[in-house]
DNA sequence: GACATTGTAGGACGCGTGTCCTACTCTAAC
DNA sequence: GTTAGAGTAGGACACGCGTCCTACAATGTC
């Protein structure tokens, strides 16, 4: 049914083990575990736990771009482009009630690290930061667009690390819903032409 | 000139270096270094390294009352109070900048850790929340005190995460002029009387 | 059938870890 | 001077880790 190879969901379980358990708390044997396959044989496809971390960030970074093409093909105003991103809280909300924002933790954790990848990991936040950034410039915000699109990235960032400590959702929703009436309060122009 | 003991500086420097290494990948030798003592001799003060964590994490609520109180006592205003929590992101940016949010970033971990004491460190958070909220009722929001205080807290988890990352000090610096604005606009009560 | 290529299994290796033990030093009490 | 207790040093221990090696299975090519 699926042509994914055995590398590819290497990846994809390293990806979702990282997410949940950190990186450095995420060992071969966790992977191996997840994908059934023996210990060893990591080497054959990663050198080293560093190189199977960047193929996960590879992969979030390619998700991402996906998945913002998505909103920008399903939803013509910016404003509720921005709103998709926004909504994306309650979406995942199984997930990000326990584990927070995937891309926040794992910055956060490579910091910390001081991991040589954490660049690369800050990469993800900046694809989101420039389509918002986008997203602002087409609703007339030229000037303050990277001021706004920042804005927004760290209002979720900081409602996905309350929400994963507290679990609590009426709070995440209360939060997204004053988000959405903020961004239609700086939003009163016009549907822009694209 | 101090009397502290060798388990005050054990605990200290155990706080300093799980800021900014992470609980995990501090190691007992990490702090052995720091503190100057023999590695074996830890077992004497503490059996465990969670029990390093706990006594980490009451340090942190011992000395986050004070600064609680001193806010209290400096400033008469809730408003001004709360200014001085939101204020603490420049305060303290030489370290937020690479490091991110102590409280934020040891829940985070433990929750990745699926650690015991979680909770316990989500108490930190918990004292500012309440301290918050009761500025806000201070400030006549008696109904929506929790939801202002949850948004403050929000607010600069999220900054503390995004400076951490892009290491933008003016990006930090306007957040909080805008949040002080926001406190301000909200604010147009008089002086309570406590 | 011989052979190279690709992928896998299993385990060896060295290292760092948290934990724990024992021996030693220092201080104060009597 | 002897003794008890608090504090320290150094290292042993078992374990899990990332890394790496070798042997084997499956597949396709000539």
């Amino acid at each position: 049914m699926s042509d994914k190879t055995t590398r590819d969901h290497i990846v994809e379980a390293a990806d979702h083990l990282f997410y949940r358990q950190g990186y450095e708390h995420t060992s071969f044997a966790d992977i191996a575990d997840a994908v059934q396959i023996s210990r060893g044989n990591f080497y054959y496809h990663f050198k080293t736990k560093d190189d199977i971390l960047d193929a996960v960030i590879d992969l979030r970074l390619t998700n991402t771009k996906k998945m913002l093409e998505r909103w920008e093909s399903e939803e013509k105003h910016p404003a509720d482009r921005i709103k998709s991103y926004v909504r994306i809280l309650l979406t995942n909300w199984s997930m990000i009630k326990y584990f927070g924002c995937p891309v926040g933790t794992l910055c956060t954790e490579l910091t910390k690290l001081n991991h040589a990848s954490q660049e690369e990991a800050s990469k993800v936040f900046t694809l989101f930061r420039t389509w918002l950034r986008q997203q602002f410039i087409l609703l007339g915000h030229r000037k303050d667009a990277d001021a706004f699109a920042m804005h927004v990235l760290a209002w979720i960032q900081g409602v996905a690390t309350l929400a994963s400590t507290f679990h609590d959702e009426k709070f995440a929703r209360k939060e997204v819903k004053q988000m959405c009436e903020w961004l239609e309060s700086t939003t009163q122009t016009d549907v822009p032409h694209e």
